[in-house]
DNA sequence: TTGTAGGCGTTATCAT
DNA sequence: ATGATAACGCCTACAA
């Protein structure tokens, strides 16, 4: 391999002044134009462990998300992409499918490859998360709120949950069930207290069996949507508060023939090919939460102080009628 | 920080022994035990730049994708994934939006971080898969074949493009359509022989205007499909070589009505929500072909030995009737 | 402005 | 089997 050696030797200077060229210090024009010459001839890149382990920090930043065969965090990472190759920055993509051992895990590598900065989509509480704040690295924690003192961009789930749930009402449904995530996860307990709240303001019954509690996967909508509709009194409409717990749901309703079933969907489904005519949707467009938290780990990798900061990211107002097909 | 000096003068040994017992040779039990304790005390792991630099490459391997928003591709990430972590690497996963331009962006830092390989699915033809395997870093090319002399897994795409049109003569269709990805995407190119050969052989036409070639995404699908359905001679059923295209072709027909007209998808639909009762249905598996990408990497890293390998693979038979649903 | 030289943290060589 | 020490390739005081 070509090495600054070579490349100093060839433009007869030492290491020491293509380092400043390719550093952007300053350096006699002729000088610079020789070496540039030099690094072109060779093809030369730095070594870039080398260049880590002298700058403390490389040039990589983590995206730790729970599950990544969700569009939701693959659209999120294109979100992150973007800003970070604007940013010189590239990023290592790491699922942890849900669990935390592996979230562990990966932060802790983060951390030995230096890593500028890590942002997470927490599967659960983390003590990697304040012993990277603590040694000083970027910390960004996105969609999944967390006690420790960090960065955080988040929605208002809460308002998702009643926004849905309150459009669903508004469609004359008086039954409403709600499908959500695990009681650990933010985003499922949130977007469940807002539909509560919704059905209160309402005047509407929030009886516990119309609340479901199931995995954030396509399965668990299905099953969650199937007990739903094999209570004693089905409900007349049905909230999903994630996008694959509303395929799973869709399936479940399409397969069994209810269209008079209401459905509302908080998330996005790039995929669907059912038509969807008076479901309720709200779009969350995760590309948006991925640039807005990118921004800010840049901006924190780049020195800039001040306190954790936690950002509510906007989301769309709501859909009806099948727009995504 | 704590370094590996750290613990040396903590277990009362020099580096070098440290860095034995991390590594497995060979030192006195009582020492190894003493390290290991330190190791402990101190919640020491080591700077992976530091080992990289020395040890000339990194525990990382870069996995290349066209596309990362496709299931299929975060199926085979999963895959790789999960051989990977067995084998002690983390899979930097990276994204180059079909640009042949990103892809060479990545794959040179693959080279410049030292990773210790690259799985990758081109964009495009890449002089960076030669170098790589020049500088003798393990390269395997997953899903679109290349020229170039490198370990490789692929499916036989003309077979997969035969069966699938053969099941739809078989189903009764005689005007069968095919929508199919770009000129220069041999998956796309080889599916379309592949349904050219099979319509040869069934006696049946296959005139220019029932072959289109879109992008490889949903919206190709779409307007391909629209295309397709406004054609003097409409035809009875349509052939999609790729998932994403089935999505949007699928979406065309469903929203136009016509439940008459046949339908042929090569790849995995994970997120589809119409029920697709005789929709011909030939799934790739895409995680099983990251798990033997991957391994053939890992050996390869491990210093397997022996000239570049071909490696057909296999697909499941194909299910009718709406089986995904 | 430029060059010399030391050090980032680890592993590998070479003595012992 | 263990310890001292020289690399790995780069950046950055410091000196000139």
């Amino acid at each position: 391999m070509t090495r600054i050696k070579d490349v100093a030797a060839r433009a007869g200077v030492s290491t020491a002044t293509v380092s400043r060229v390719l550093n952007g210090a300053t350096v006699t024009p002729d000088l610079a134009a020789a070496v540039r010459q030099a690094v072109d001839d060779l093809g030369y890149t730095p070594d870039r462990t080398a260049r880590s382990l002298r700058r403390r920090h490389s040039e990589l930043i983590a995206l730790v998300v729970p599950d990544i065969e969700n569009p939701f965090f693959t659209s999120l990472a294109r979100g992150v992409e973007d800003v970070a190759r604007e940013a010189g920055l590239s990023v290592v993509l790491c699922n942890t499918d849900e669990e935390t051992a592996a979230q562990e895990h990966y932060l802790r590598i983060a951390a030995d490859e230096n890593m500028a900065g890590v942002v997470v989509a927490p599967a659960g509480p983390s003590p990697w998360l304040a012993k990277l704040a603590g040694r000083d690295r970027a910390v960004v924690v996105v969609d999944r709120e967390v006690p420790d003192d960090v960065d955080q961009v988040v929605f208002d789930n809460v308002d998702l949950g009643r926004r849905a749930t309150r459009a669903l009402v508004a469609q004359g449904h008086r039954r409403i069930a709600c499908v959500t995530g695990p009681h650990a996860t933010p985003t499922a307990s949130d977007r469940a207290r807002g539909w509560r709240e919704a059905l209160a303001e309402a005047g509407l019954p929030a009886p516990d069996d119309l609340l479901v509690h199931a995995s954030f996967r396509v399965e668990g909508g299905e099953s969650a949507g199937r007990q739903l509709l094999d209570l004693p009194e089905r409900p007349d409409a049905v909230l999903a508060t994630n996008n694959l717990v509303g395929v799973g749901v869709l399936r479940v309703l399409s397969a069994a023939h209810h269209p008079e079933v209401g459905l509302g969907i908080i998330g996005d489904l790039p995929f669907v090919t059912s038509r969807m005519d008076s479901t309720v949707l709200l779009p969350l467009r995760p590309r948006e939460m991925g640039l807005t938290a990118a921004r800010m780990l840049v901006a924190r990798i780049q020195g800039e102080p001040g306190p954790a900061r936690r950002v509510v990211q906007p989301t769309r107002p709501i859909a009806m009628d099948g727009t995504s097909l």
